[in-house]
DNA sequence: ACAGGCATATGATTTCAATCATATGCAAGC
DNA sequence: GCTTGCATATGATTGAAATCATATGCCTGT
């Protein structure tokens, strides 16, 4: 198990054809690999996206200090919480059929935070749909393109979120 | 929050486009909704697959219990660490772009549990391709189709042929 | 300044799953 | 027994994302 102190990291896995599948996106103060703590393995690969830190803990520690400390405990309970809703996010994404409306709300969602070729595995599509999904969101005026590669909504939009 | 004492739930969501998005699949023993105990509101449909029991627990008495009860509060960070595991499978599964691997992938993983019609939606494919994919892995030899509606993953041959 | 690598970006073509259409089988209700 | 609704299952057609191909821009290293 992992604590990020500052930075960002994609967890990532690949597919057996090869494709990268971005998993969660880690950012200052998140916890990761916790399905670790009651696994003899656990496997995952972790890319930075930024320059960071990482704190390994300790297995055995974290769960003894889990059954001394209840309030230690609950605010893992919450960390996990937060993570299933953001998996519960990313299964919605990924379930948006058509590319525009993938792109658009992953923009809303404001996870172009990089390049637009990571955004793109974010959203689980070629890089080449994502920018003609851009271009073509430009063009109706739904997003502004205020410099090469940077993307942003038009107006403050309220896209109804899942919880 | 709840608890499901016998049966299965699937818990499910749509998409704006009205397409059905399995999320996440109870059986027997799980807890659901956990993501409310921190959430003034939280909303999610549940689809009882069978008949089925499900306790709604109080928020209040089940955050008293976790701060009192470091037992307690181990086994939801358990409960809750193994359903990112099953959520970072489901994502794994929705990567994986051809639908004859996708079938495959979730017969493999035991997911045909009922109907096919609700396996497709299980893998986030239409039922005509789920079927033209079980009729292809039929043909190839790499499943076998003892009945109508059943499919099951071939014996794998654990002798090489000598002929 | 130049070269190389990768991101940004677009167009053409191909691929394959979705969609549309249809037929058959099964179970439940009357 | 008959009707209805839905699952099972398959074939034809369509649509859109993937793939292939290419050009430009930016940044880094020499």
């Amino acid at each position: 198990m992992f604590f990020l102190e500052y930075g960002a990291v994609n967890l990532i896995r690949h597919t057996d054809a090869g494709q990268k599948v971005s998993m969660f996106r880690a950012v200052s103060g998140d916890t990761m690999a916790e399905p670790a703590l009651f696994s003899e393995t656990y496997h995952c690969d972790a890319v930075a996206e930024d320059s960071s830190s990482v704190l390994c803990l300790d297995k055995g520690l974290v769960l003894d200090v889990m059954a001394q400390d209840p309030s230690f405990a609950t605010s893992l309970v919450q960390r996990l919480a937060m993570q299933v809703q953001t998996y519960r996010r990313r299964l919605e994404l990924l379930a948006i059929r058509s590319a525009e409306d993938r792109v658009i709300a992953g923009l809303a969602d404001g996870r172009l935070t990089g390049s637009v070729m990571n955004f793109a595995a974010d959203l689980g599509l070629s890089h080449e749909a994502v920018y003609r999904a851009l271009s073509k969101l430009v063009r109706d005026g739904r997003i502004v393109r205020p410099a090469r590669g940077i993307y942003e909504m038009s107006e403050p939009v309220s896209v109804p979120r899942s919880e």
